[in-house]
DNA sequence: CTGAAAGCGCTTACAG
DNA sequence: CTGAAAGCGCTTACAG
């Protein structure tokens, strides 16, 4: 009973390796330390980063998060959801591959709280998102900073509120000389649109800002076989800095990063705050874009 | 008490929804219905696919996965490894990006089961990788089958047993003509690969079978360049079936799919099958891998 | 067959 | 300040 036998006691516990019990914890602080993320993005290219930040922000508090890749299933989401709640998760995080659609689930009435990141949230709710104006805005900002004048937007399908926000930004910074197509997220659309471009008369544009490294990587392609030189020529930007494409194009992509890790490490510590009951202000947060110069446009490697 | 009772409150639980806590159930089981699954494979290029099969094998049982990303960093490893543990893990999956390398953490005296899967595991471990020797022989007999008699390997660095293991067994299905070219893991290498061969003396190869996808695709873009055509002068197959570079390259890549999803789903069952008691076997069990057919070697895309 | 008690592994509030 | 009891939400084994 005395100290000896108090530090007798501790000494054997770590000695043992006593861990206590995170379940019996649980059932009385009415916490479990998990919670969990919820995805459509099958590929994992946005998903991946987002629960990169979310895992570092939330280690260190000691929180486990459960992945559930539910596709585009309903009732593989509710499955999951019912799993999750029933594991008593601490809240949710709901992730997908674009800002205007929601998860095939709802999630607006849970018993614990939800964060959306990078998919579209209920109202009143708390939505983390990339700020694409900024982004693109960068981007033009770039290529004019080289010495680009005459820069076209190459980029996605027009019912992607993401492709038409970045496509009002680039209008907005790109002058007098503007044009925007759009297409599809592929290389074939990338390398089509450099046909488009280059064979009709007049003059052609000395930069390409698209839409994403996979049209860009077209674009580049395209040019290449065409015996155009990137970037003496032409300067190319991507969009998403997606490295397998962004890093293995000759050259190497300058691309717009749009920082999803740290989007998830936000995601998490506030997720992490409404569980523990501190407030939290509701409403859509964008986070700023990061350009990543490589070799596509020229210039110094050295502005970020 | 009677069987009115009964019904209503049933009836009633059904009504409020009502759902077990899993926390005080696993007390008494002894069962938390959750697994963790580790990895140090960042870009999720052969997690995700793993993961997939993994959640989709145990999400009819009910049990959950705690995904955690370690990189090669041994101290959030172990990190990782005393948060499962303390939340009551029935099983551990490792896996990784490469089989001849271990996770940067010791699972070898744990008190839950562990499976590995896809990366180096303990003497008498159970162990699931795929058949690299299949997929190899697979690749060359296919291009044999389209008329293809002067086969080379473009392959990765040779320290990698699945490069060593896939070029012993080209070496036996190639024939007389055969040569390995070791080398790494990029396009670029693809691309230079093709220069020595293009640029030397004799006779050229009518296929290549690539150690990767991306090998395959940096080959298939230096043959184009130089007005070769892909695949009427030179079939080309890749490995990984990675599908954001097998089929945006130009044409799509016929591919050798490892069948990684199935892989977690065994790796899934298995672990769930040691929670619960059931024998398994220890030992290492190769997984057959799959051609996959598009339009990079010609021939029908009818066999599989 | 039904209903009350004991117990899973902890923590917290309360007597001594 | 120390030590025993009560209780988190369930399930299981045991009396009635």
């Amino acid at each position: 009973m005395g100290d000896k036998t108090r530090e007798r006691v501790k000494r054997v516990a770590t000695d043992i390796g006593f861990r206590p019990n995170a379940l019996a914890r649980g059932l009385l602080s009415k916490r479990s330390f998990t919670i969990g993320l919820l995805t459509n993005d099958t590929y994992g290219r946005f998903t991946l980063p987002v629960m990169a930040g979310v895992s570092e922000a939330l280690v260190d508090h000691g929180v486990s998060v459960f992945l559930c890749a539910i596709e585009d299933d309903p009732a593989l989401g509710q499955i999951h959801v019912e799993a999750m709640l029933d594991k008593q998760v601490d809240g949710i995080i709901a992730t997908g591959k674009r800002m205007d659609r929601s998860l095939p689930v709802d999630l607006s009435n849970l018993s614990v709280p939800v964060v959306y990141a990078f998919t579209e949230g209920t109202p009143n709710s708390v939505i983390f998102r990339s700020d694409d104006a900024h982004g693109a805005a960068l981007a033009v900002e770039w290529l004019q900073s080289i010495g680009r004048r005459w820069i076209v937007h190459v980029t996605g399908p027009k019912d992607f509120f993401s492709v038409r926000e970045r496509a009002d930004a680039y209008s907005i910074a790109a002058g007098e000389c503007q044009q925007v197509l759009y297409g599809v997220w592929s290389e074939s659309w990338g390398h089509e649109a450099v046909g488009l471009l280059w064979e009709r008369a007049g003059d052609k544009p000395d930069a390409l800002f698209c839409g994403n490294d996979q049209i860009a990587r077209g674009t580049v392609d395209a040019l290449r076989e065409r015996g155009i030189k990137v970037p003496e020529d032409v300067s190319v930007i991507g969009f998403d800095n997606w490295e397998i494409v962004a890093a293995q194009t000759r050259p190497p992509l300058t691309t717009v990063d749009m920082e999803l890790k740290e989007l998830g490490r936000q995601a998490g510590l506030t997720v992490l705050a409404l569980a523990e009951g501190r407030p939290v202000e509701p409403g859509v947060r964008k986070l700023p874009c990061r350009l990543v110069v490589r070799q596509s446009c020229g210039g110094e490697p050295s502005k970020e």
